[in-house]
DNA sequence: CAGCTTTATGATTTAAACGTCATAAAGCGT
DNA sequence: ACGCTTTATGACGTTTAAATCATAAAGCTG
């Protein structure tokens, strides 16, 4: 229920599972946001990248942070508890 | 040592603190990552917003990845010593 | 299948970031 | 204070994303 991300495409994903956990649709996400439901869904697809600021309005909309890690740690099971 | 981010300002703080704690200056980042030290620099003092594509080129010049958290969770001290 | 909802795609306009160059300002060691 | 390094700022042109509108495609559900 944790994502980690080193690429745009990871954030999009990690964006859509956020969304559907929350039973919420592109429009409701939009809605919350203030970003367009096409642009939701170009940023989900990862058809086209994004700037932060839009990203930032979409996890703020879906009660997300980011941490930013080191790349080298324990594998990630580990930590599947403990969030 | 880990940074939750919130905001474009958070990050750039966050890779800020990441390249001085490898002892980089701007323009050995920009070197590795490709992105100009002038960016950079905005980047860090958040006067300019970023697009992803330039945050994870950053983030993988730094071995650094992101994760996506829900924003309510136990206290941060809690996670200090994990990571 | 038909109809409705949800998501994806495509074009156009507008706004903003990036590269680029130049240069100023700040830090730092001697 | 004087250099040298590092960081910040400002301007300009190019590239790219977001808003916007339209519409197509995909998913449901009866």
């Amino acid at each position: 229920m944790k994502q980690f991300a080193r690429s745009p495409k990871d954030i999009g994903q990690a964006i859509r599972q956020a969304r559907k956990g929350k039973n919420l649709t592109q429009k409701d996400l939009a809605v919350k946001s203030g970003v367009w439901q096409e642009t939701i869904s170009k940023v989900e697809t990862g058809v086209a990248s994004t700037r932060v600021e839009t990203l930032f309005a979409l996890l703020a909309a879906l009660d997300l942070e980011l941490a930013v890690l080191p790349r080298s740690r324990g594998s990630q099971a580990d930590l599947e508890d403990i969030f």
